[in-house]
DNA sequence: GCTTGACCCTATATATACTACATGGTTTTT
DNA sequence: AAAAACCATGTAGTATATATAGGGTCAAGC
């Protein structure tokens, strides 16, 4: 299979496999005489690995953690389970940050009604920090 | 003032102060014989006027946009809101996919139960996609 | 006069996870 | 044979800074 295949049945740029390889997530595959890339079925579902654990918002750093505890079938499996822990609870933070910000977007819109011009706008007002909307 | 004077008054690195103004975001000031930049309170309102849109987690060039809307004093305020509105809005997406993520990640989570070898683990099966606890 | 430390300058590299381009070689099709 | 499709490497770009290298400037103390 040529990375062409590859990409298309793992539904992925052809740069991204090469860049996936060059990062040591995937493993360099044969050479053919020309010197294109050979990959057999083993590197689709590595792909595959990576495409899914990217899917669930992990890093590729993580992504080569978890390909090490692969390699260790024989080892208990909390380590996999304490870093999808930290990963959730990353998750978690970003949501509640993320709600934070909302509700002071949400007062700073309040500031203004749309109808002015921008030298009275309360939005802009409030982003200068002349007056505070917040406490 | 100099750098490191407006630095320290807006809380900010030296040298991000240098890339707003390699980015437009800050007028180049002035420079005395020596080379060294010299700022007035007009650049340090400035500084603390990017600073504050970007903990709203605006980006630079929302700021950038937002800085010719108050070069503009006479225009209708209309544009500014529409900007925050659709920073809201992209906040708010950002939210509902996280959620999303939380999700899938909590149903992974739930695939082991901490006590197997690596092997057996249910959260590596599920990355693995071979057995699919997601409909 | 000289050293030390604090401050300033530019230019470049790093982080993330790709994506796109430039340039050139190879294979396949027409 | 020519054109289209594919592959290769290497470089640069995205966003928002942070860090480092290597060097210039300035004020104080000895
Ligand atoms: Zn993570
Ligand atoms: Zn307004
Ligand atoms: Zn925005
Ligand atoms: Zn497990």
């Amino acid at each position: 299979m040529r990375i062409g295949q590859l990409a298309q049945q793992a539904g992925v740029d052809i740069q991204t496999i090469r860049f996936y390889e060059r990062q040591g997530l995937l493993p360099p595959p044969n050479r053919e005489d020309n010197g294109y890339r050979t990959y057999k079925a083993d590197h689709a579902d590595k792909l595959l690995f990576i495409r899914r654990c990217r899917s669930f918002g992990m890093s590729l750093e993580e992504i080569g953690v978890l390909q090490s505890y692969q390699e260790q079938p024989q080892q208990p499996c909390v380590a996999i389970n304490e870093l999808l822990d930290r990963h959730i609870a990353q998750v978690r933070n970003q949501i509640a940050s993320l709600q934070v910000l909302e509700n002071q977007l949400m007062t700073l819109r309040g500031c203004c009604d749309n109808e002015r011009q921008n030298l009275d706008c309360g939005v802009l007002s409030g982003l200068l920090g002349g007056d505070k909307p917040f406490s």
